[in-house]
DNA sequence: ACCTGAACACCGTTCAAGT
DNA sequence: ACCTGAACACCGTTCAAGT
């Protein structure tokens, strides 16, 4: 009975590498990448610290493995149909990095540190196979076609890192108050400003207030590609 | 006599806040974040650590401190004469802000940081200032400018963060070659992926390894700059 | 093979005490 | 006012020992 002898056999592995990745995310998730201790892991999962240094190496490297698995899901949304324009394959792809980031603030600092130091992952490659492919149709020539999906992953990347709120505030109950809050003393400091050394802050100081964040992204990434468009 | 007075009473202070921001960014250049402990500041101004609380408030502020610094430095570089181009002016603060993150590659992830967190402060508003002023003699209506110069610093933020080197790299003796070097692996990576699956990786595997990163920059800039241009 | 948990070296921060 | 340095709570990581 070889499956009844398996079974036994893995009876006592209650801990699995998908279930580390889980609680870490949600240990990041509330807390931000200070919430992340070895201690809570073992609180969280019912273990030792040497348990979880089984599976994952060390910290780094569980931080790596949850920013894979949370990009990975994100763009694993299934690709516009052959109808869809370049360009709203694009704006997907953006959406759904932009998404994810919504959701887990600490992806903002930690996709950057993987893309810059594993540029061979399925992170990176992912983002730029999954981009890069478009900037054909989009008019790009050829040999311009690494510039034009760097340009396009750079503002991307920038835009929805700028857009991650603060580490660590798990406070409010409400975060869209919390929001509107942070833009309201935002604007009143930059009212506060000198006017002469500062002209430009107070010529935006009401625009901040009235923009929303997903559609200035959307304008962003309409802005590049139409400049993407007429590189020759 | 006053000023010898004064002289006497402060003859025991040897340490200063400038003296505590220049030995941080000494460790940070020289070994990333990580190598900025409290420890090894006590021991390069040969002090006990609560000196440096006293003079700083904690490791966070002393990070935001330092970043303050080099980004003001880096932004003080004299604006361009009243001929230049809104284009000119706009190039010359990216290529300076591109710089100071070559330099300090710890730079990354604590501009970032710093804008989320603080958009109030003198590296927030300086940036989006100095930026600002150009677009609308680029030609942005005046209800876009906020739009307008997000889009400018996102795509900056992005592209200069991504091509901050990995921390901790004090390895090399000759940077150039590592850069070589690590272009090289990454394309023979590249090359070595899936032909099927990723049709544009294996389109741009050449283009990585003759690309400037600065010549990149500048047409990313390019592109947002011709982009913008047409916002209407 | 998988897990336990004590032990280690190293953090940031505080604070009574000195000058 | 400015500085010292021991003490504290808390890290990530290792490893002999168990099953």
């Amino acid at each position: 009975m070889p499956t009844r002898a398996r079974r036994t056999q893995r009876r006592n592995q209650v801990l699995s590498r998908e279930r580390i990745l889980d609680t870490a995310i949600g240990l990041l998730d509330s807390g931000g990448e200070g919430a992340l201790t070895v201690r809570a892991m073992t609180d969280r999962l019912a273990t030792g610290s040497g348990a979880i240094y089984y599976h994952v190496g060390n910290r780094d490297e569980l931080l790596d493995a949850a920013t894979e698995s949370v990009i990975t899901a994100a763009l694993s949304t299934r690709s516009a149909g052959a109808r869809a324009t370049p360009e709203d394959e694009i704006r997907a792809v953006a959406l759904a990095l932009f998404d994810a980031i919504a959701e887990h603030h600490w992806l903002a600092t930690r996709l950057t540190l993987q893309i810059i130091r594993n540029p061979v992952g399925p992170v990176t490659v992912g983002i730029f196979e999954r981009l890069g492919r478009q900037v054909g149709a989009l008019g790009v020539p050829r040999p311009r076609w690494f510039d034009a999906a760097s340009t396009l992953v750079h503002y991307i990347l920038g835009a929805i890192s700028q857009n991650a709120r603060v580490e660590g505030d798990t406070s409010g109950i409400d975060p869209d108050a919390d929001r509107e809050e942070f833009f309201d003393q935002t604007s009143r400091a930059w009212r506060d400003l000198d006017a002469e050394s500062y002209p430009f802050m107070h010529a935006i100081v009401g625009q901040i207030r009235e923009h929303d964040d997903r559609e200035q992204f959307l304008t962003g990434i309409a802005v590049v590609l139409d400049g993407l468009a007429r590189l020759r």
